[in-house]
DNA sequence: ATGAAAGCGCTAACAG
DNA sequence: CTGTTAGCGCTTTCAT
């Protein structure tokens, strides 16, 4: 490996000088300008990143912990983060924890404060709030997105989206096209991430007067699979729904498939939404009626906050910001209720 | 941030001595290394990470680099090359060049010798063969990933799968359940990364004395929209197309939905076979008939191969491996080619 | 069994 | 303008 002072060296100068020509810093005289660039070209040589970064108190990548790589929104997702961070220079580190909690922690040792200036948590199921309380405390700048319910953020900086609105939004649009025997699906645990989601479709639901009983409700995880699953298990015990309210997309395309294997024709037979509006929602067909979730947004607006956490460490109450709202995104999967 | 020498002195003992009982090195008492381990647990110290990599000569990741990090492959892959890094202690950086030759530079020059200690690059229609040989020539350990043609290796340290064979696999399975009129839908240009899978098709066709056409086949990206595009595109021309052939996953579901868009059923009216089998070939409806590629093996093979390039720095002829054959899997998109 | 010292590659003062 | 010096946090001989 080529380090500075070889450089240095065939250029005839000190390193201090090449360090100088090479950020740019300081002022150096046209003539050492060129010799040193030409033995950096030369020797092909590329500053070690993590020294520069032991000297100045701080790598140059943020890191984003995500709990499943696998599922399609975290990509889409890292995909806006990296973005918004190369921006600024930065580097982004994709650490996937599989859901497996020693794992998380795993990377939070390694990555907070060593080879990562500040990391970005995807909000999980099993994210381990009192860990990145720890992390923070030994000043490690840390920000949580895609909380889900802005109105009762976690002691963590945070940006929240609100997902209690985009259950609202599913089921009104649902109810408008007179739906009354409406299913629900969660991709989560009932005491999990989406139960904020599933809380707006009851509200909605109870507002019109609309009849839920807890047999028309399956909770499971977040994959085509399990809403598939899910749904076989739902129409088999209440045939006669019109439509489902399924907590995200992944599992809105199970419960299509399920319908497909019951011939259900949908729209005519049984309506679908979904939530968040992953690529696939119009890349499949049907092309599948969502509630589109502000992901780009909130990834910038993860990265912004992160950027201010580096700059003015010691805020006093940790910040939130919440994305603008949730819309509504009608495609095929969604029509009036049928005759019976 | 905690250091070293903060916990040394804590524990009224010198930074080595704390450093040998973190590493288990040397021989430390009983009694010093209780206080040492108190006194990390009290100041929650975490090492350095970077420091430890400079001192070393050599930081604990390594770097997967992809060109689409929205393409479900790669995250799929990404996840296995992590699994078998962990398993060796290693970080895994994923850099996601989104197709950009400039990103995939920069991300090379960042990442090559200093923020990782090695790196694997998928292959892609857009990988700068040249510029993995200058950073080899710099001593960084570089492997390629998803070679396409093992019997024409790049003079690079590579795996391959032997994507030709993939194509016959598919080419044989349509021949065998009587299908003459073929077409073809190839994810990557005429000269790209592709063009072996479809030559296996060609060759497997010539073989069985089926004719093609130029007329038959459609070249395009590997996206599911590109798929749909393709297919309208050849169906319209060739319409009497009993079968096709697609050169990967993603743009297969696309053929499935123009298909549906046509009124076609599959199988019944059209087969379709892709490449890869990526989760969402059994995941989605129809399950797709496709080729399947060891992807996890590949991941393993290129970790393993990097491993040994990192031991062995100076290998004389670039180390070659090759995964095993490629798998048909049949699944729900192909059926015998009807009455005409 | 523990400490002292040197140094990894780089940058940031400060001299000259 | 360029060189000198010091030191980032850690590991590693080599003494003690």
């Amino acid at each position: 490996m080529t380090t500075l002072v070889q450089v240095a060296q065939l250029a005839g100068v000190t390193a201090a000088t090449v360090s100088n020509v090479l950020r740019g810093r300081g002022k150096v005289g046209a003539q050492t300008r060129q010799r040193v660039l030409a033995a950096v070209e030369t020797l092909g040589y590329r500053p070690n990143l993590m020294a520069r970064a032991l000297v100045e108190g701080k790598p140059s990548t943020i890191a984003l912990i995500v709990s499943s790589i696998a599922n399609p929104f975290y990509p889409e997702f890292a995909l806006e983060v990296e973005r918004a961070a190369r921006k600024l220079g930065y580097f982004l580190l994709v650490c996937n924890t599989n859901d497996d909690p020693a794992q998380e922690r795993a990377y939070l040792d390694a990555v907070g404060g060593s080879l990562a200036q500040g990391v970005i948590v995807m909000n999980a199921d099993f994210v381990q709030i009192d860990a990145l309380l720890a992390l923070r405390r030994r000043g490690v700048p840390v920000v949580l997105c895609m909380w889900e319910r802005p109105q009762a953020p976690p002691e963590l900086p945070c940006v929240a989206v609100d997902f209690h609105q985009a259950g609202v939004l599913a089921a009104e649009h649902l109810i408008k096209l007179g739906h009354q025997r409406i299913g629900a699906i969660v991709g989560s645990e009932a005491s999990g991430n989406h139960r904020w989601r599933y809380q707006g479709f009851r509200d909605t639901l109870a507002k019109a007067g609309i009849e839920f009983h807890d047999t028309q409700v399956r909770f499971g995880h977040d994959s085509i699979d399990d809403g598939r699953n899910a749904a076989h298990s739902l129409l088999a015990a209440v045939p006669d729904l019109s439509a489902v309210f399924v907590s995200n997309d992944l599992p809105a395309f199970g419960v299509l498939q399920a319908a497909a294997d019951l011939g259900l024709e949908v729209p005519r037979d049984l309506s679908v939404t979904g939530i968040t509006d992953i690529q696939l929602a119009h890349q499949l067909r049907p092309a599948l009626t969502t509630v589109a979730v502000p992901t780009a947004e909130a990834a910038g607006l993860a990265v912004d906050m992160l950027m201010d956490l580096i700059a003015h460490p010691k805020g006093a109450v940790p910040p939130l910001k919440v994305t603008a709202a949730p819309r509504l995104v009608v495609r095929a999967t969604t029509g009036r209720v049928g005759p019976l």
